[in-house]
DNA sequence: CAGGATCCTATCCGATACTG
DNA sequence: CAGTATCGGATAGGATCCTG
């Protein structure tokens, strides 16, 4: 991390740094640290996928919290949304610059737990 | 922290990886992407500290979720407790070897984002 | 299919008080 | 200093029902 920005101090008085809750950044980092966001942003990696292909990948999300989740990402910046006006319609989401950004460190993060951690003893 | 992973059986041609189950990686990424996980080893990449400062340096955090995350940081084997038996006892904290690989790519991320996203205009 | 609205519970988390 | 224990408000998140 730049060594310089936990203190990124305005007023005295007023301790004021990403760490805390004021930085925009911060509200990103909550969002790809939410119990799903990290889920959704590597499921995206690999291709494009649609609410439904989503929902199956990450298996014990709720459609509430799928969307949510995807709603925020969007606003974000860091997921595309795509409507086809088709019938029925079909909704597709993909992970933008910035999102694929983000999903290259997220995936590392989790390739190294699970290469430290062996996710099943029967394999 | 969030333990109340769904439970999930694997059938056969059934897609079963860490997405879904209570696979113990899940339980460190929950770790670790928690609300204040990933300030704690961020916070400690840079050298040990004591619990007032990483109280100190994490503003925000209440003693409370400081030790509660500290504790699930060291069980998981991501960082390293000290206790040195001095009057007034001294406890420093550190990262282990795997925090040190996890806290990589977490600062990448974190880093990713604050480079995207100026934290303040007037800063 | 893709999601919104609602209800309701589990848990998170901060404040406070107390211990060694 | 470095925590633990408890309480209570806030919120995250699941289940269900409903719509275009």
């Amino acid at each position: 991390m730049t060594e310089g920005v936990q203190h990124r101090q305005a007023e005295p008085g007023k301790r004021y740094d990403v760490f805390h809750t004021d930085c925009p950044a911060r509200a990103v980092v909550d969002h790809v640290t939410s119990r799903w966001g990290i889920w959704v942003l590597i499921s995206l990696r690999r291709n494009d996928l649609r609410f439904y292909e989503l929902r199956e990948s990450i298996q014990g999300i709720s459609e509430k919290m799928l969307a949510q989740t995807l709603r925020a990402l969007v606003q974000d910046g860091l997921v595309r949304r795509e409507v086809e006006p088709t019938t029925p319609p079909q909704v597709t989401y993909g992970l933008t610059e910035f999102g694929r950004e983000l999903g290259e460190p997220l995936t590392e993060l989790f390739d190294r737990i699970t290469r430290r951690l062996p996710p099943y003893s029967g394999g």
